[in-house]
RNA sequence: GCCGUCUUAGCUCAGUGGUAGAGCACUCGCUUCACACGCGAUAGGUCAGAAGUUCAAAUCUUCUAGACGGCACCA
């Protein structure tokens, strides 16, 4: 069979199809009834989303350990699925409104809305997964979840309705993030903070009534005064201390307002004088509880004053509010000053507006318990296992251990609707339905809360609602459950530890009495060149359909495995390159080996006739086995990197560079057990290799000849013909062979020096010239075993062994390990000043290297407390550089 | 302010106590019958700086500088 002179990837990648059509990807492939599960949840993508290459490289992370898993024999499912993105969904159909029809959700209704959010969904929701599947991603499709599937919704309502009966939900009126752009209230979670150098501080003077003085406030939001009610003051401040229990008439309005003193005010800030907003901030909304003050919402939901902010205030939006608020009060000569002040301002994630902390009635999920969950599976059971362990298992255990009441419910229109109804008397029902609660309330009408709950509320459900879990069928009707729960590990970024990792441990814990899964892999952030995370705004983006298009999706794949240390990567499309260049080389090595494959077929060796074969073929089989522990113990611990490092030199400068070259005649010749033998080895790399570049090797493999089932792990014997159902070579530890390992290294050092000379001379490849080799009869033993191998790869015409070298003066010469010399006789070819320069170079080396170990070695302390092998070891080597040295020393004499 | 991470060859990064590694780029040489997405041979690092522990430090400790991340505060 001939093979096209390169690899084509989009050729290849026509495999996914024959997979997905075979079923391939779903647990029930496997047969055995003994195999035990192995399974993970995809980090369900934003539904809105397309690929990016965060996802590439997690979806790569999990494909990989879902396929070696899947040739080990275990019933593995890697389950799929799209979570339904809140506010993100509801600004796309809001806006497509708008466009098409210029209405707003209003104009429509709730209902009508509603179904064409779910309209969108199916119409542009599959972008992702339809991407996944181009990712080569051995997901079971049959499985796909989406977060408002109804078993899922149904396991959110049995959620809430559980924690409220419990008191761990609860209504209340609490100072929250509001994004009024969105119109919607935020956790702390999505709000980020952002530094102003631009900000400013405004002091304000307030009449303190009944005397001519005015108190002094400072404030970054002036227009939040209107809503003022108290102006506190620090009790131990002497500045202050007469003031206490007077009132102040509050510029701008007609209220007056008390002077209090309150232990959070700080006398060394600004004034020492604080104005009490209670509505309007956090630590206001404190002090006002303690001081039984009035809460005055000065605001709208939409960001504008409101009629409390009076007539001159109401419909202003709350920037315009701001400076007509500072002008008032220099027309009314009770500005102090505006200072310059760096400020922070909470941003809202998606929408980058300037949250605004404001008083407001929202379901809350308590943390207590919530919190000591997820603190006592970490400290007794070390879940969530992460990997890399620091520091996020430290950041994380710190944060739970700071953890707030967590804000669930949104204002907004696409999500789950929360699961409480009320009377016309505000009572509230929570129940799994409207009947239900009708029934609670004894049959009155009644009306459902109009918000819905926080996306992540239901992706928290997410590694259990995914296996059927609803919260109100028994065990046996939740197979999955039972099989896949937990899952063996979660890859995920590193950004949402807090908002979904250990919520889903708390969730889950809770409500299954499971722990969700037990590692979890946190991948760093993929950069763009310039360093800084891809994003639209820095147009520093890469595209991974882009890259799969121009590299193939196996490059793609390997590579971003191959940066996957857990530590942040900038993008680099040359380092893509070098992986393309990698499959190609593979391509065409299989390409070789079918040039040459007539009689040859795929077959299996055991240990004692290999026992019997030649050194170089026990030398790549020991490789090979090297590498198979190698990869299997990289992936053990997801150490990506390090398995594809394996691989890529395993490949490359093993196989490529030195068992080819060195069996090269053999084959071409026709030998079919040499061929045989090759194609086996290859064989086996092959599979070592699939979880990283599926299609390519898939694509290999069917063309080699006595490729079938029998080297399908026994759980699936009965499956098609496939490399992803092999099973994955396991190193059989009798293929180790050190003896051969060194045979080999030796014939590749000779090779090496020779070509060293044969470079540093500037002698042509095209002349040939002999070689003579004096040393200990065993490494010529090996010598002669390989002479013709030798003797083609260093272009070598004569090869002379012998105890003693017996050349002429014309020669250059090298030392092998071992003390062996090296001699090229080089009649008129040798430049005799360029030798002697490489020979003192060589020599200069060796002496350096010599100087360092004698100064180790005439140090009493070292000889004394190292342990007696290292000794040993300095000793041989010092050894070995004196001989070395001594041989070079000599030919460089005679040379001169 | 608190906690944490990073700083290794021109570039991008591996390397958790015992003589510094890879890929790419660079230099030199090759139409060697699988591959120029290739082959062969070189060159290139006082491992950010300082101090300490140790027989021995890129690796452990402390400090300094720079880059970054998280959390808290912010009248």
């Amino acid at each position: 069979m001939e093979l096209a002179k390169a690899f084509d990837p989009k050729t290849a990648e026509g495999w996914y199809q024959t997979w997905e059509e075979n079923g391939f990807f779903a647990p029930e492939i496997n047969e055995a009834a003994s195999s035990p599960t192995y399974s993970i949840v995809i980090p369900p993508p934003n539904v809105t989303g397309s690929l990016h290459m965060g996802h590439a490289l997690q979806h790569t992370l999990m494909d990989v350990l879902t396929r070696w898993k899947r040739m080990q024999g275990f019933r593995t499912l890697w389950l799929p699925g799209t979570d339904h993105a809140g506010i993100s969904v509801q600004r796309k159909v809001v806006e497509q409104l708008r466009k098409d029809e210029g209405k707003s959700p209003i104009d429509i209704g709730r209902e009508e809305f509603v179904r064409r959010a779910w309209t969108w969904k199916e119409q542009y929701g599959n972008t992702i997964t339809e991407q996944m599947r181009r990712e080569g991603a051995s997901v079971d499709w049959s499985r796909q979840r989406f977060t408002m599937d109804e078993d899922l919704s149904l396991a959110v309502r049995g959620v809430f309705v559980a924690l409220y009966e419990e008191g761990n939900i609860y209504r209340g009126l609490r100072i929250v993030n509001w994004c009024p752009k969105d119109k919607t209230v935020l956790s702390d979670l999505e709000v980020k903070e952002e530094t102003r150098k631009d900000g400013k501080l405004t002091y304000l003077k307030y009449p303190v009534k009944g005397t001519d003085r005015t108190i002094t406030v400072a404030t970054t939001r002036p227009e939040t005064m209107l809503g003022d009610t108290a102006v506190a003051v620090n009790p131990s401040d002497e500045r202050y201390a007469d003031l206490i229990g007077k009132v102040v008439e509050l510029p701008l309005t007609d209220r007056e307002i008390p002077i209090i003193a309150d232990e959070y005010v700080d006398a060394e800030f600004g004034t020492g004088a604080v104005k009490i907003t209670p509505a309007h901030d956090p630590n206001d909304y404190q002090v006002g509880e303690r001081n039984n003050l009035e809460q005055l919402l000065v605001m709208d939901e939409a960001g504008k004053m409101n009629a409390a902010a009076g007539a001159d205030f109401e419909g202003l939006d709350r920037f315009e509010a701001r400076e007509k608020v500072v002008a008032r009060f220099e027309e009314l000569g009770l500005l102090e000053k505006v200072a310059d002040y760096e400020i922070s301002l909470p941003i809202c994630e998606r929408c980058k507006t300037i949250v605004e902390p404001i008083l407001s009635e929202q379901w809350f999920v308590k943390m207590d318990e919530m919190r000591d969950i997820a603190l006592d599976v970490m400290r007794t059971e070390g879940v969530p296992h992460f990997s890399p362990r620091v520091p996020h298992e430290k950041v994380y255990t710190n944060w739970l251990e700071n953890l707030k009441d967590w804000t669930i419910s949104r204002q907004l229109w696409w999500g789950h609707q929360i699961p409480a109804w009320y009377d016309d008397d505000g009572n509230v029902f929570v129940a799994l339905t409207e009947s239900e609660a009708r029934e609670k309330a004894g049959g009155k009408e009644l009306r459902q809360d109009q918000d819905v709950l926080d996306t992540w509320f239901s992706s928290g459900l997410w590694a259990f609602s995914t296996f059927g879990w609803t919260g109100q069928q028994s065990a046996t009707d939740t197979p999955d459950l039972e099989r896949f729960l937990p899952t063996d590990v979660l890859v995920t970024g590193r950004d949402i530890i807090f908002l979904w990792v250990s919520r889903m441990v708390m969730l889950t814990k809770k409500f299954t009495g499971k722990i969700p899964f037990e590692d979890v892999v946190v991948t760093g952030t993929v950069l763009g060149k310039d360093g800084k995370p891809m994003s639209k705004s820095r147009n520093n983006g890469v595209d991974p359909i882009e890259m799969f298009d121009k590299f193939g999706v196996d490059a793609t794949r390997i590579y971003l495995a191959s940066i996957a240390t857990g530590a942040d990567i900038k993008w680099n499309d040359l380092l893509i390159e070098t992986y393309r260049n990698f499959a190609n080389k593979i391509w065409n090595a299989t390409r070789f080996c079918l040039l040459n494959s007539e009689n040859a077929s795929i077959r299996t060796f055991d240990a004692t006739e290999v026992r019997s074969m030649a050194a170089v073929d026990r030398w790549i089989l020991s490789r090979l086995t090297r590498t198979s522990h190698a990869v299997d113990r990289a992936l053990e611990t997801y150490q990506y990197h390090e398995a594809v490092s394996r691989l890529y030199h395993f490949f490359w400068d093993d196989f490529c560079d030195w068992y080819i070259e060195l069996k090269k005649d053999e084959i071409t010749s026709g030998d079919a057990a040499a061929s045989s033998f090759i194609l086996s080895v290859l064989e086996k790399a092959l599979r070592l290799l699939h979880p990283f570049m599926p299609y390519l090797t898939e694509e290999l493999w069917q063309k080699l000849p006595g490729v079938g089932n029998a080297l399908h792990n026994t759980a699936y014997r009965n499956a098609k013909q496939t490399i992803m159902l092999t099973d994955f070579p396991k190193g059989d530890e009798n293929f180790l062979d050190d003896f051969a390992e060194n045979e080999i290294s030796a014939v590749i050092e000779l090779i090496t020096k020779i070509r060293n000379i044969r470079a540093e001379m500037n002698i042509s490849p095209a002349i040939k010239f002999a070689v003579h080799v004096a040393g200990t009869k065993d490494l010529l033993d090996v010598l002669e075993a390989n002479t013709e191998q030798i003797m083609k790869l260093a272009r070598a015409e004569n090869f002379v062994l012998s105890d003693v070298l017996a050349v002429p003066k014309a020669s250059a010469k090298a030392v092998l390990t071992g003390g062996a010399e090296v001699a090229i006789p080089l009649e008129g070819l040798i430049d005799f000043e360029k030798e002697r320069e490489r020979l003192r170079t060589q020599i200069a080396k060796l002496l350096e290297e010599k100087g360092r170990l004698d100064a180790q070695l005439s140090n009493s302390n070292f000889v004394e407390r190292a342990p007696e092998e290292k000794v040993e070891s300095l000793r041989a080597r010092v050894l070995e550089i004196d001989e070395q040295a001594a041989a070079l020393s000599r030919n460089l004499s005679a040379l001169e």
